[in-house]
DNA sequence: AAACCGGGCAACCGCAGAAGT
DNA sequence: CACTTCTGCGGTTGCCCGGTT
């Protein structure tokens, strides 16, 4: 950092630096008398690298060495003047439009930094590395969703029959992300921009089955939780209608699935029952939902509009301790989330992991973050983009495709094992299910998409939304958050009926600042004629760690 | 006031593809 | 066609700084 460099830099010699190693190209200086200097530039050696840049322009870096006096290697000069010293660099914290851009890219197209920078005009891929690795360690220690809603939203919209099932041409680890198909096409990013950035949010539903989403879906989220893909299987088909992603839709800012009172497949029904449009909604007069952009914890940030006046803010892109819930929830991490994390990483093994040789569990941060956005990708694959305009959504819409799902997925997922590991036996039930949802459904655990042709699945003929709570999962009570859901349910099974009960449950469970969130939410939402019920769903909180069949 | 800790960032490293010979 | 070099990318590391204890 300038910083840095400039503690060390002025009259300096930059071999003062030259350390043991030598370059670290190997195929430069040669002769070995070329001891390369590291470590952090000085503005001595920044003047000279752009002098040579200005002289002989870019490229052929390894020559700057040779004809500039620079003791670099080519690669650190090449680093240094793409990361520092080129022109129309924008320096400073990401602006919360880039923020969201950058999630939604993320989403997309995975840890590819330099493709994303693309799209980032003053960007660098090192700084939207940075940004995104220190995001995502402060997302994962509070146990929120990686993604705002509304690049969930965005996403599911933004891929219309353009994904193809190649690519493949992206290596390194990020692969599996391509390998299932996912690979995005400039054109959707073309038409975000054009859209400030912003991807139209269409709320139809597709017939799309709701366990390839399941299957893609569940466990690839350590952060969306029980991804639910809540496609409702009866439901009709409505071409071209992609619907809202996953639970996103019934998703609050802090990653609270949002589902209650499922009475019927009808969306219609099911959109009263969630008064879908506060915080993911901001109504038919707004095209594009940025609730999620720095509101405050505090709850005096509006969800209800977005947040373009903020972008102007330069905000410090990570320092935003007060934001960060309203911005995506990011907050400090409460402890029962930290535990979350903790097992999360380190499941213990299962007979559904058993079955699935590679995990998510073991990769860490890097692999959840792959899983979700895979997660994403996948479920954005799921649908056709149609509409750009989001006053056609309707809230049943999304509530009937993502809450109908979430609350089966979980359901299923509690309702089916009973496990020794405690807490992580949430996690366990989730392989669980899903491994036997694999076997059942005979098929392939990943599924290949060509275009919008998803392969169908067959339907969990005897899965009835409008059941009642007696498809309530039944509760993990090792789990602090199961127990605070469970003696919620308790007490109000009617799921929403009582808002205030587990917003005050929240407030214990989460801390001050979530809790406010929290309230907020709720708060918001309560006033609406219908109960989001989101209430039963704080567990859904929790890291869908489900899919393990769908590993590359 | 000092020690500790975590966040943020710049830079480095290794790998792989592209381009050149 | 094979080899070498260049370039780019993504992951990781190390340092500095600010906040907390």
């Amino acid at each position: 950092m300038s910083l840095m460099i400039n503690k060390i830099e002025d009259g300096e010699p930059p071999k003062d630096q030259t350390g043991p190693q030598l370059n670290d190209e190997g195929n430069e200086g040669n002769a070995g008398e070329a001891i390369l200097k590291k470590g952090p530039w000085t503005s001595a050696e920044d003047a000279i690298l752009m002098d040579y840049v200005k002289k002989h322009g870019e490229g052929n870096w390894n020559a700057v060495q040779k004809h500039s006096g620079l003791f670099r290697c080519g690669k650190s000069c090449r680093l240094r003047w793409a990361n520092h010293l080129r022109p129309n660099l924008k320096k400073g914290a990401f602006t919360p439009e880039e923020e969201r851009l950058i999630a939604e890219l993320h989403a997309k197209m995975g840890n590819k930094w330099a493709r994303m920078a693309a799209h980032l005009p003053g960007r660098t891929d090192n700084e939207i590395k940075n940004y995104w690795n220190t995001r995502i360690k402060r997302r994962q220690r509070a146990g929120l969703p990686l993604y705002p809603p509304e690049v969930s939203l965005e996403n599911q919209g933004s891929q219309h029959g353009q994904s193809t099932v190649t690519n493949n041409g992206d290596r390194g680890h990020c692969n599996y992300l391509q390998d299932t198909s996912y690979e995005i096409h400039d054109s959707v990013f073309d038409s975000l921009n054009a859209n400030q950035g912003l991807l139209p949010y269409v709320p139809e539903l597709p017939d799309i089955p709701a366990n390839s989403i399941l299957l893609k879906g569940l466990g690839s989220s350590q952060y969306c939780n029980f991804l639910p893909s809540t496609i409702p299987y009866h439901h009709k088909r409505l071409p071209e209608s992609p619907m809202p992603f996953l639970g996103s839709s019934v998703m609050n800012r802090n990653g609270f699935y949002f589902f209650d009172h499922i009475q019927d497949n009808t969306s219609d029904q099911i959109a009263q029952s969630f008064g879908y449009h506060s915080p993911l909604d901001p109504g038919p007069s707004s095209q594009n939902s940025l609730c999620y952009s720095h509101s405050l914890s505090n709850g005096t940030s509006s969800t209800s509009k977005p947040n373009f006046e903020a972008v102007k803010l330069e905000l410090p892109s990570l320092q935003y301790p007060e934001t960060d819930l309203g911005s995506w929830g990011t907050s400090p991490p409460p402890p029962l989330l930290e535990s979350v994390d903790v097992f999360i990483s380190t499941p213990p093994p299962t007979s559904a992991m058993e079955s699935d040789s590679s995990s998510p569990y073991n990769s860490g941060l890097l692999d959840a973050l792959l899983y979700q956005a895979k997660n994403l990708s996948s479920s954005k694959n799921h649908y056709s983009d149609k509409s750009s305009n989001s006053s056609t959504a309707t809230p049943g819409d999304r509530a009937d495709s993502s809450t109908l799902h979430m609350y089966e997925t979980e359901c299923e997922d509690y309702a089916d094992c009973v496990s020794p590991f405690g807490a992580t036996s949430i996690l366990n039930d989730c392989l669980a299910v899903n491994a036997k949802r694999n076997s059942l459904d005979e098929q392939p655990p990943r599924q290949t998409f060509s275009g919008d042709i998803v392969k169908s699945e067959p339907v969990y003929q005897d899965f009835n939304p409008t059941s009642d709570n007696q498809t309530m999962p039944i509760l993990n009570i090792t789990r602090p958050d199961v127990l605070l859901a469970s003696d919620w349910f308790e007490q109000d099974s009617g799921c929403g009926k009582n808002p205030n009960f587990m917003t005050d449950s929240i407030a214990t469970l989460l801390g001050d600042d979530l809790a406010t969130d929290y309230k907020y939410i709720t708060a918001e939402t309560s006033t609406s004629s219908q109960v989001w019920g989101l209430d039963c769903c704080t567990w859904n909180n929790m890291p869908a760690v489900c899919q393990m069949s769908d590993l590359p």
